[in-house]
DNA sequence: TTATATTGAATGAATATTCAGCAAGTATGT
DNA sequence: ACATACTTGCTGAATATTCATTCAATATAA
């Protein structure tokens, strides 16, 4: 009996090691058995980033999945039914926490469309959202998109509310003041601009994160000079 | 005699239907048998580039591009020698594409930065360059790169030159006239909406080249209003 | 004890790579 | 002109490898 148990306390041992960044929500600390069916899956989706972001989407085996999350190599398919399965839940999981992310930054943002401008395009340099990791998992579905509708589906340019929410916050500038510029055309160029920011963040390149929000904020202000300033909106 | 010749006649002509786009230039008409190393090695990557815009990188195979080439399944390893290395070669044939391309369009482009700013814009939106299956072989790449050098290198925010020589023009143009923005940030700005803008065009949704162009233009001339205006450079 | 979670070896499908051989061209000798 | 040897592009079946999936055995919790 204690040998057993003394070779079980090793492998968990070396099994923590790996477990790294995961389960970092509630029960913790049930790990080597029985955590709840719920946690496992999480703890499975964050490896899953985890390789997605180191390895690329091509090159992520269920057998990386498995090892990151300190488990067996059978584990995947008992909890997911399948690689594909495992995947789109991934995404769905950072599609949910990206809509929800920004949707909390609305409701912190006032009531003004200039507020709530301002605080959806600092959302989407939060460091809670913006990591390199993340932003690496992301542009492996990207990759896969074209081709899978299911996938496209899921990055649907972040959103089709999204998209339509920026387009109805530019108009309602536009309302407020005088610009030139059609509302839609704005949105777009401004949505695009960040999702390259996004993608020249995750290349490296030593492009900060803080250097990204400015050149939005620059273009914020320049678009929109009687609501905005370099400091925040008016 | 007859017999093989009829039966070579049938093979050839089935096959030549798939090769589709392929084998655009010179040598045209060398099929069959004894196309010059060059030519196959041409006609490969056009069959890879289509297969990558079609299936995307992960579902891309060996077969896929022997099929697509009207060739037969060992024909790749012959030609190149791996399918990394072919891989390696397609990007490295779009990348001097890209490049040959904004090159030729600044050397037509005047001697003034506002010129060939408006030039460097436009060739990115240039139907020659801007095509769906193109857009989507580079996508399938971007969503790679981070894990691979090779490919990093070879996207590297579409060539380091190109960036710099963006920087500058905006620096030159702020030189001209008493901008206020810093010339790096605007550079960074427009260089990552136009990525953007080529994601959207790649993912469908409806956006035309012309729009996205219009996009650009319109930052152009928000950003430089002493240069740009919609119409061309002043 | 029973039910459930987990393991890890075995299986099989997909696919990259190899290679022996074939056929179309090319050069050399007669 | 014809025959011969030689080169080279190309083929497709055979092989090797990688990896998702399955499942019988095992460990754990209730």
């Amino acid at each position: 009996m204690s040998v057993v148990l003394s070779l079980k306390g090793k492998k968990v041992a070396v099994r923590m090691k790996a477990v790294s960044a995961a389960v970092q929500a509630g029960e913790s600390d049930k790990r080597g058995r029985k955590a709840s069916k719920e946690t496992r899956r999480q703890q499975l989706i964050e490896a899953t980033i985890d390789s997605l972001a180191k390895r690329g989407y091509s090159e992520t085996t269920l057998a990386d999945v498995a090892d990151g999350a300190g488990l067996s190599r059978g584990i995947v398919n008992f909890h997911f039914e399948s690689k594909e399965k495992l995947l789109i839940a991934t995404l769905q999981f950072m599609a949910d926490e990206y809509a929800a992310h920004w949707g909390a930054a609305l409701e912190k943002a006032g009531e003004a469309a200039s507020s709530q401008l301002w605080a959806l395009v600092a959302a989407d340099f939060d460091r809670k959202i913006c990591t390199k990791r993340k932003l690496a998992a992301w542009c492996a579905f990207w990759g896969e998109a074209k081709s899978r509708p299911t996938y496209q589906a899921l990055c649907g340019a972040r959103d089709v509310k999204y998209q339509d929410l920026f387009v109805a916050l530019c108009a309602q500038l536009k309302a407020e003041a005088p610009y030139t510029y059609d509302a839609e055309t704005i949105a777009l160029a401004l949505s695009a601009m960040m999702e390259g920011l996004w993608f020249r963040l995750m290349m490296g390149d030593g492009l900060t994160r803080e250097k990204a929000h400015g050149a939005a904020i620059e273009y914020l202000v320049s678009v929109f000079p009687g609501h905005m300033t370099h400091q925040g909106p008016k």
